[in-house]
DNA sequence: CAATTGACTTGAT
DNA sequence: TATCAAGCCAATT
């Protein structure tokens, strides 16, 4: 049996650590995975979620041009917008949001630090 | 195992 | 800024 974690699993890992007030975007949640032109499949795994977040802040995850991207259900496309907006970060007009001030940029120390123990952790689940 | 699916990204128009 | 086409990816069918 391969034991080894899933890729899905280690954006969850990652993503539970995002800051409240910070965000991150597909494209570097994958890219500090690993792999990186992996942002769709990012955006796969988050969407796993939507039966149960399981504590993983997938709203501070959104698109690499600072906008939310949920598609099919402007719901929680609306849900993420007041998530974010109840940890400080505004939208303009066009609903875009200031990614140049609210990027979370985690060291490469912490995130090989992140990733160590998610796959101690999950190791032979 | 091939096809399909998307909360993606980039570059061009 | 809005659209579109291509390229990419892990998971699901």
């Amino acid at each position: 049996m391969d034991t080894s974690p899933t890729f899905n699993q280690l954006v969850y890992a990652l993503v539970r650590h995002i800051p409240p007030g910070m965000v991150l975007n597909y494209g570097r949640v994958a890219y500090l995975l690993g792999v990186p032109r992996g942002a769709r499949a990012v955006g796969w795994a988050l969407s796993l979620l939507r039966h149960g977040d399981q504590g993983v802040p997938w709203h501070r995850v959104v698109n690499a041009r600072g906008r939310v991207s949920i598609k099919g259900s402007p719901q929680s496309a609306a849900e993420q917008r007041a998530r974010l907006e109840a940890e400080g970060i505004a939208f303009d007009e066009q609903g875009y949001l200031d990614m140049e001030g609210h990027l979370w940029n985690p060291t490469p120390d912490e995130v090989e630090r992140i990733l160590r123990e998610a796959r101690a952790r999950l190791q032979g689940q």
